[in-house]
DNA sequence: CTCGGGAACTTATCGGCGATAAGGTGGGCC
DNA sequence: GGCCCACCTTATCGCCGATAAGTTCCCGAG
């Protein structure tokens, strides 16, 4: 049976970890798989479509598509979906990098669509629960991108980031130094992760006064 | 005196809106410039270190790193900062890509600590405001990396993102259709960004609570 | 006035990239 | 027995970032 699309896509994540995305070229995977480079064409139409199919892969391996938001305490499984899905694109070198180029395909929107129900039971609006999704989403990628780029210049060259003298004139930053120094990604990115849906409660809680001061003029969003 | 960084850089930024991030090579711009490929060299030690510039000439423009902020409404000022920011990766095509691998200067951060000042006078502290600005800046960079594509994406090929048929079985994304195919990009991240602000009123909130609960056995943020 | 030197460029070339074209090969099916 | 097609190879294309080495030309010291 040869080389199947799986094997291939198994083969570049491991690679990727390796090499990194820049030294992740078609030549270097069909020769880790024991093959010509035009091999692969025969299994993608080009590069992007296995990137496309690598991200894919390492989304489903930390987020199964299939499974279930559970409805109650939504700020709960949010987080844990964020925490799960910024472990995911961490598992690889430049996970992030990876997962930007990619657009949702039309297969995940049944899985959104369970979301958006779990937060609709809590007493979202369809509008704000997918806000919701999308802000978290773009913190989520933000943050990791970020966060890659500095671990790989961390392990390239090896001066400390921000020198203490450079900080000599700047006493807050000095106060702020393990922070700017990004010293401990995880607590910093759950920060983040805790203000933005702290923020999302506040607008659900204001959402919910002017649905109930209006309701019986207007249904919920604009929909009759 | 023939050729200088600033009118490369000029020059870059140009092509940059006609050919996008990965039809920008060193000819390309030599070619515009009259001049060979080889010749930038002399000025640039590589790519990446023009980047590195066109990174930040495309947002001194928006944000003049000696600009002031108002200490007071601290809010305001940072929702202002934030769209002031998004717009000048907006105002070149893949801008929150040519943004993405830079890393912050020694020089930036003057910058940084006159805002950490004016966040400090409205009552944060130190490590709360510079996360503040941290994760405001991620969702920025998150949210526009996630437009640009998405804005090319639609340029590119003429179909529409998620046609009617694909929402035929989903209700909840059907009701928020307009964010899902996100057609007021502008509103949608002033959501986001006003969602985080709020977010952040609350963990002040909390910690200003906790700091004056235990205000005489411990002085703030751990500091002597 | 000249002439050395360096700033600013050119020409030539390198190795590597994604991708395509065209050709080969072997196993399953009529 | 012969054909077909899935799967791969070899050859090659045009382009990329980058370097090496050579050229031009201005400017200031003597």
């Amino acid at each position: 049976m040869a080389l199947h699309r799986d094997e291939v896509v198994r083969t570049a994540l491991r690679l990727l970890n390796e090499e990194g995305i820049d030294g992740l070229t078609t030549r270097r995977i069909a020769r880790e798989l024991g093959v010509q480079s035009p091999a692969l064409y025969w299994h993608f139409k080009n590069k992007r479509e296995l990137l496309d199919l690598m991200a894919e892969a390492m989304l489903a391996e930390a987020l199964p598509p299939d499974r279930e938001p559970r409805p109650h305490n939504w700020p709960e499984w949010i987080a844990a979906d964020a925490r799960a899905k910024r472990n995911a694109l961490l598992a690889y070198r430049d996970g992030a990098r990876v997962h930007a180029g990619t657009l949702p395909a039309e297969s995940e929107l049944p899985a959104v669509e369970a979301q958006l129900g779990a937060l609709c039971r809590s007493g979202l609006r369809p509008r704000t629960a997918l806000r919701l999704l999308l802000t978290v989403d773009r913190y989520i990628m933000g943050w990791v991108t970020e966060e890659q780029a500095w671990r790989q210049d961390a392990a390239d060259r090896d001066r400390p980031p921000f020198p203490d003298e450079a900080l000599r004139e700047l006493p807050l930053l000095r106060e702020a130094a393990e922070v700017l120094r990004m010293t401990d990604h995880d607590a910093d990115f759950e920060y983040g992760l805790r203000v933005l849906i702290e923020g999302f409660r506040v607008e659900i809680a204001r959402e919910a006064r002017e649905d109930s001061s209006a309701s019986a003029a207007r249904p919920p969003d604009g929909l009759a």
